[in-house]
DNA sequence: GCATAAAAGTGGTCTGACCACTTTTGGCAC
DNA sequence: GTGCCAAAAGTGGTCAGACCACTTTTATGC
């Protein structure tokens, strides 16, 4: 009924019934959504609308499609927002920097956080990092990150990280060097026992190890 | 012909195409881009397609558009976006919390930044918010945040926190009480004579006067 | 029972058509 | 020439049908 006393946009409209599907239905992410074709007919529109509305939500990275499968409800939000907003945002030189700044500001306050609670601090994924780094020392840095980040638990962030990190990526996907390694080490030993000030002192000495 | 050959979606690639030529001819905010058909011409697509690239922007609040009238490129953008994503995502109590920490680690940065950067604690916008803050004791809480961001120079994180404090906007809008005010000016104070620390501290009081 | 091929299902794209609305154009009266 | 107004052109909004490419399901043959 009220579908009909809208002017608005088709479009926009199937983007509201389908969120109410998804909530009807209880559609869990990772959950299958009905096809295109389907959806045209319950909704009595086009499937050129359907697939206006499903397309918006897929670059929101809020569905999923895989080609001949179907179209699946995100089971992680938005990626492809902050990618597409950088897109269209990030232009100049002086946007790469500030990529790599602000993806540092989130490993900063990780490592904060990790090193401020108690049972992240306990957590034994440092324990196994320290090993392996002690073992094979071509740790690549941004494992030991994505750690830290995850164990700090705010998901936004970590999404957030994810991004950034895939446009700063040459730069972490460095092997560490042998300063760089103790650096490392320092800093997950610090964050273990919960030096907050010294892991981040050892974070900072760490990044300069690879500022070359 | 050659659009075909590659395996993404070609609704992803005229997103791409868009924001290239939007770069190149200079549309500024506000002007208008080419018409759908000329688009489907120039970039051999079908319209379909292009439609959906459009409505994806348009989603996105990067566009605009009117019926029989044009597309343009949005002058100030982000309004359903933030109405369409909170419906999807924030549902959860866990993601509303994020989004809250995450915008509070931007800003924390921010007073970091600015607390020790001689150049941008002698900013006279500290001056006027705090005389402003003399005189109505009615300013509004992102004010100051946003101006703290600014001056600190990182576009992206600015572009980010834009972002997540409209999704935590209600937070944000309030006016502040007498005893935030008090904290604000600490924090202002602070921050120009660049006490780092003392900033920080103020900054986190305020945000309990902003709590419960 | 199982492996494999056929069929059905599904997303991806293009074309053409029609409608509703806006902007531009052209002609008429003054 | 000026000004107004209707016709024409331009543009977004929507739908229907047709293929294609890929995946999942079903049926077949051994």
């Amino acid at each position: 009924m009220d579908k009909q006393t809208e002017n608005k946009k088709v479009f926009l409209e199937i983007v509201h019934q389908l969120r109410t599907l998804i909530r009807i239905e209880k559609i869990q992410p990772g959950g299958k959504l009905p096809s295109e074709r389907v959806l045209c007919e319950r909704l009595g529109v086009g499937r050129s609308s359907v697939r206006e509305a499903l397309r918006s939500l897929e670059l929101l990275g809020l569905i999923e499609t895989k080609h001949g499968g179907g179209t699946f409800l995100a089971a992680t939000h938005n990626h492809q927002l902050v990618e597409v907003l950088s897109m269209f945002i990030l232009e100049d030189e002086k946007s790469k920097k500030d990529v790599h700044i602000t993806r540092q500001i989130h490993e900063k306050e990780a490592i904060s956080i990790v090193s401020r609670t108690v049972e992240l601090r306990a957590l034994p994924v440092w324990d196994s990092l320290f090993v392996k780094l002690e073992l094979e020392g071509t740790i690549i840095c941004k494992d030991v990150l994505r750690e830290i980040i995850i164990a700090s638990g705010n998901r936004l962030a970590l999404k957030i990280w994810f991004q950034l990190e895939a446009y700063d990526g040459a730069f972490l996907s460095r092997e560490s060097t042998e300063d760089g390694k103790i650096h490392i080490q320092t800093m997950l030993k610090s964050m273990q026992l919960g030096y907050e000030r010294e892991a981040l002192q050892a974070y900072k000495q760490w990044l300069e190890t690879l500022e070359e």
